[in-house]
DNA sequence: TCTAAAAATTGACTTGGGTCAAGTATCAGT
DNA sequence: ACTGATACTTGACCCAAGTCAATTTTTAGA
């Protein structure tokens, strides 16, 4: 739990009693590679904070798995449009390594939020951090070559990247895998 | 004034009441096609809500303007990563008809934060639903191909279409002036 | 109602990155 | 250690959409 609570400590206002107010509704859930938390179409009933592992969200188009973000410790865990409106979710979120969760529920949140503004603050913070991530991840595709793309993600995710299947990245950087493998090539020959 | 009333009394909570709080801090500009409500760079220190109107928001890159939003009557306007955080802001926006807008500043949002969650819930719904079309677009962008991309705008925008100079929708759906040409000659000639 | 500038169109040509198909390498389970 | 499945690579080929350059059309001021 302490990296939960050295998370926590970050934000502007926390008190050691919200940990306590926290604590009693958290609940702990292992998964294995492979696994998902979350399949599209079923509704996010849980926001996970992430207290080791990886994960990534995809939604399937022309039979192709698109993957939207990875999701990596000490992160929150969550198709935060379902979460938000507990409607069916667009996305699924599959661990790409064994992993360990703390489990908020949605009712959990709500009697939060109502007991301390503090929670609706890290609510707040969360939304707009989902929707600045969101709008660079468009900018990047967008602004970038594929190259530049892969080589831009290799710098600024070093330590990510030899844990994230080749297939997946490819994915993520909107590149097919042929032409990443080539790319990867390229750049290895200088 | 009576267009912002009936905005807000779309959302569930809403009083009488809160038009009272609003009105004393609003205040009215006016704005010529092709003027900036907000420069790339400059701080977004007020919020609006578009009486009448249109905007754009783009920002440049190699020397080219990225059309990234269209914003019409009856909907608020800002750069709101640039509002939320008080930092310059990625994007400008520009006026795309003469307009009308009610402001809000910083000061008087956080204000209204402060006294009554109902601003709160408006706000925090705001962010949602930035978070929303950004991800929306993505997939607009992604999924479907040039032509699809001006179809379904066509379809899903039909009030819009015609007040938008074609180069900002080519911008808009990621399709150079040119092919937007070619593919609106295709369609036309069935 | 001109007229200069801006917007839109058209043609000729190019290209980044995709697809398809055939390997080769790696990994997980027995 | 074997082995089937999955991941990755490589080659050959293709195409959607971009660029560049030249018109034509539309628009907004004087």
């Amino acid at each position: 739990m302490d990296s939960f609570k050295s998370f926590l400590q970050q934000f502007p206002g926390y008190r050691p009693d919200h940990f306590e107010q926290l604590s009693p509704v958290l609940k702990i859930q292992s998964i294995r590679a492979g696994e998902y938390f979350l399949g599209q179409g079923k509704v996010c009933k849980q926001i996970a904070f992430i207290e080791e592992g990886l994960f990534r969200h995809f939604y399937l188009h022309d039979g192709k798995e698109v993957t939207t973000c990875f999701c990596r410790e000490h992160t929150f865990l969550a198709s935060y449009s379902s979460f938000l409106s507990q409607s069916p979710s667009d996305i699924a979120i599959q661990a790409i390594e064994n992993s360990k969760l703390f489990l908020i529920s949605f009712e959990a949140i709500q009697n939060l939020y109502k007991s301390d503004p503090f929670w609706q603050q890290l609510g707040r913070i969360a939304s707009e951090n989902e929707f600045l991530s969101s709008s660079n991840h468009q900018r990047f595709i967008h602004d970038l070559s594929a190259t530049d793309r892969y080589l831009q993600f290799l710098a600024s995710n070093k330590g990510l990247f030899n844990r994230i299947p080749l297939q997946y990245l490819a994915s993520y950087l909107q590149i097919s895998p042929e032409t990443l493998s080539r790319i990867r090539k390229k750049i290895a020959q200088n």
